[in-house]
DNA sequence: ATAGGGTTAG
């Protein structure tokens, strides 16, 4: 590594009063491209690099803002926010006034590191230096309040702020749909004098995270009539939405508006397309999707092993994960989880199991509580309920509810009355409120055949006013999405429905008389 | 020269 040699002009890094961050250091680039990279190697060159800028920044006879507003920035895009910080407190106790961006670079890092105080200590800060009202510092403030959920304070700043533009407005949009408040942003987004592609797709993408599909799906073909052409980040938002809405048909609009808009699909479209087309329950095209991407992230593999999941294909699931590893990509968490749900569905108990071990041998700080329920609902599921017992006596960790109920969903599988009145009693004494334990019980007594105690809990359920949350199916038909209970008779063709419904039981039967014959 | 808002898997 080269020693940053003496004098402002004959610097190895580059002239300064220039960004010596941005000097091109052999093989490496301004902005890290892999911001996940687990790559030691390249990191140790960055971290060096950086090092001998910091250097380079400490040697400078004249330091000014901007020079110093490039070294905090460097600092910030690599992740490095506690150095940030440092070295924004450096520069005030050298007695340089830092200027609008500074605050704009911190500010990421405040929020990085998750210290509403710090925000607050800044936000003083540029009072003092009379940079509230600036239109930069005040779109960092509010975004930075925003994201730590003080909405009072980010509102606040909006008002000081003398001339507010699309990126104050957008990051306090942002922030009041994470925190659930719709309609104050869809009132802020109306009022507001300019709006965006990043706008739009502000209101779009908290929609979705909300759960609010409608009118996620409206914002988007709003937006599209008003002209506003959407980008590569409106697609997974709007593919989201109507992913949970289950709407098939109108997702492949969307499909064919991303062509249309884009010409191609980018990694992040591509990744909500598998999953899109996997949770309407058209695993072919998620497939195709799937394979006509040419670049494939760990996202990408384990929205393909999650569709096959949830779509009850475990050997495919397992399949894919290994040609997954043949690319050598590591997984995640959430790919485990997605093989264990796959395993659990398919009945592979023994390879599921292999998974989860083979992780806890070389993976240990992927595994979250998650992996461990799914763990307990694979072996109760396989009536093995001993070794199940024996999981949950060797938990790291003390289990929360949902692992009685994954054990008492095998009781009922499996009949194992005693067991899942035990299991009952400890779910009972953890949420008094709880319903599923009732019903998984009831569940229990009735394939024993001890119709009394069915009929105790059912009334004890009522009694108690007790809710459950009942499964339910869809289709979707001409665009419009039909919901089912069960023995739901709402529907204003049901009579119909029933009738085929009989016709295809029948035949179902018949043809497996017609087998058994031969 | 320096800064900023929105995105994918469960």
């Amino acid at each position: 590594m080269p020693e940053p040699q003496e004098g402002p002009r004959r610097t190895v890094l580059g002239a300064p009063g220039r960004s010596l961050f941005q000097v091109g250091v052999p093989g490496l680039r301004p902005r890290c491209p892999w911001p996940n990279s687990s790559s030691g190697g390249v990191r140790c060159l960055m971290r060096a690099a950086l090092a001998v800028a910091r250097n380079a920044f400490d040697g400078m006879p004249h330091r000014d803002v901007v020079s110093a507003t490039a070294a905090i920035g460097a600092l910030t895009r690599q992740g490095w926010h506690r150095d940030a910080v440092a070295q924004f407190s450096q520069v005030l106790s050298d007695g340089v006034a830092p200027n609008e961006f500074t605050f704009g670079t911190v500010l990421r890092s405040a929020t990085a590191l998750r210290a509403p105080r710090l925000g607050v200590q800044l936000h003083a800060c540029a009072a003092k230096l009379g940079l509230c009202s600036n239109v930069f510092v005040g779109s960092a403030l509010i975004d930075h309040y925003a994201k730590m959920g003080a909405l009072r304070d980010a509102q606040g700043v909006l008002e000081d702020t003398r001339e507010p533009n699309v990126v104050s407005y957008t990051a306090l949009i942002a922030g009041l749909l994470k925190n659930g408040m719709f309609d104050e942003a869809n009132r802020l987004f109306r009022r507001m004098p300019e709006r965006n592609v990043v706008s739009w797709n502000a209101m779009i993408g908290g929609c979705s995270q909300a759960g609010l599909s409608e009118e996620a799906v409206n914002l988007f073909l709003e937006m599209c009539r008003e002209g506003v052409p959407p980008n590569e980040s409106t697609f997974p938002c709007v593919l989201t939405s109507v992913a949970n809405a289950g709407a098939l048909g109108a997702g492949r609009s969307v499909h064919a508006s991303a062509i249309k808009f884009l010409g191609k699909v980018n990694v992040y479209v591509g990744n909500s397309l598998v999953s899109f087309y996997a949770r309407c329950g058209s695993l072919e095209d998620s497939v195709l999707v799937f394979k006509m991407m040419n670049l494939k992230n760990v996202i990408s593999w384990n929205a393909l092993i999650c569709g096959y999941a949830q779509n009850g294909k475990g050997e495919e699931a397992l399949d894919a994960y290994k040609a997954m590893r043949a690319t050598g990509l590591k997984p995640n968490n959430v790919t485990l989880l997605g093989l264990l749900f796959g395993c659990n569905h398919a009945g592979l108990v023994d390879e599921g199991y292999a998974l989860f071990k083979t992780a806890e041998m070389e993976q240990p700080g992927i595994l979250k509580p998650e992996h461990y329920a799914c763990v307990v609902d694979l072996l109760s599921r396989a009536k093995r309920f001993d070794d199940a017992k024996r999981f949950l006596e060797e938990l790291p960790f003390e289990p929360g509810i949902g692992f009685w109920k994954a054990l008492i969903g095998g009781c009922q599988i499996h009949w194992n009355r005693e067991l899942a009145e035990s299991v009952a009693k400890r779910i009972h004494a953890l949420d008094p409120k709880d319903t599923s334990s009732y019903i998984l019980l009831s569940n229990v007594y009735s394939a024993a055949g001890s119709w009394q105690s069915v009929s105790v809990i059912r009334r004890e359920i009522k009694e108690k006013g007790l809710k459950r949350i009942t499964g339910c199916s869809w289709i979707e038909v001409h665009d419009k999405v039909h919901v089912f209970f069960n023995g739901d008779c709402r529907h204003h063709q049901s009579a119909e429905i029933y009738s085929m419904l009989e016709t295809c039981l029948y035949t179902k039967e018949h043809d497996e008389h017609e087998y058994s014959i031969v």
